[in-house]
DNA sequence: TATTCATTTCGTCATTTGACGAAATAACAT
DNA sequence: ATGTTATTTCGTCAAATGACGAAATGAATA
C-alpha cells in the first residue's frame, strides 16, 4: 500500500506525468527536462525525486550529467502496469505530441550549450 | 489528459483508494462507508465526489440512501485500467482485508441502525 | 589543490488538500 | 404540511504541495 501510493502520488502531478511520457523515446539527462518544461532546476530536480522514489524511473550518472529513464521489464508489475496505463492513456495526446517536437529540438543541442542556457538571464 | 489526471488525483489519497477496494464486493451507501472508516460524513461525501466526479464510482439514490458501486464494463478503458490496476495490486494487501472483515460487521447490521448511529456522541 | 558546473537540498511562500462542524438540500414519514 | 433524516455544500483551519532562489554537494577539470 505505501509503495502504491508512492506511485499514485506521484502521478498526481501533470508536469511529473510529462516527464514520464517525455522519457518514452529514451533517457534525458536533468538539464533537457529543464529546457523542455521551463521550470527552475530545482523544481524539476524534486519531480525527478518522487518518481525515482515511486520507482518510476531509474538513474544514472556520466560524465557531468545525471541521466533518468523508464525502468525496464525488471521493473516490479505494479511499476510497469503504471506506466503502461499512462503510455497508452496519453501518448497520443496533443500534449504528449507537443512535448515530443519540442524535445525534438533540444536533442539536436549540444547538453552542454543546454546547460549553460540555463544560468544566464 | 485532463480526464487522466482527474483520475490520478482521486487515486492520490489512500482512504479514496481504499473506498474503491470497499467496493469491490458491490455498492455502499454513504453511512456504511462512513461507519467503516470512522470519518465524519461529510469527509466521506467529499471523496465520494472526487471519485464520482473522475468517473471511477457511480451513483444511484434509493429510498432514504445514497449508494455508489464502481462502473461496469461499458466505463472508458481508462477508467477501466485503473481500476483493474488498483484492484490487482491492493486486493491482497492487509489493509484490504481488515477493511474488508470490519465491513463484513457493518453489512449484517440494518443500514438504519448505522446511520443513526453515526448522530450522536 | 582549486575551480567549474550540473544537480540536489534547504528555506520560503502561495496554493491546494483533507479534515471538521454548521447549515442547506432533498426525500421520506407522520 | 411538518418534521425527520441521509447526504451535500460551505466556511474554516492545519498540513501538504509545488514553485522559486540561494546555498550545499560532488564529480570532472585546470
Amino acid at each position: 500500500m505505501r509503495e502504491f501510493m508512492a506511485v499514485t502520488k506521484a502521478l498526481s502531478d501533470p508536469n511529473r506525468v510529462r516527464i514520464l511520457l517525455a522519457l518514452r523515446r529514451g533517457e534525458l539527462c536533468v538539464c533537457q527536462i529543464t529546457e523542455l518544461f521551463g521550470f527552475a532546476p530545482s523544481t524539476v530536480s524534486k519531480h525527478l525525486s518522487v518518481l525515482h522514489h515511486a520507482g518510476l524511473i531509474l538513474s544514472r550518472k556520466s560524465e557531468r550529467w545525471v541521466y533518468y529513464r523508464l525502468p525496464d521489464k525488471a521493473a516490479p508489475v505494479a511499476v510497469r502496469e503504471a506506466l503502461d496505463w499512462v503510455h497508452k492513456s496519453l501518448a497520443r495526446t496533443d500534449e504528449a505530441a507537443a512535448d515530443a517536437k519540442k524535445l525534438k529540438q533540444i536533442l539536436k543541442t549540444d547538453l552542454a550549450v543546454i546547460c549553460r542556457r540555463q544560468k544566464c538571464c
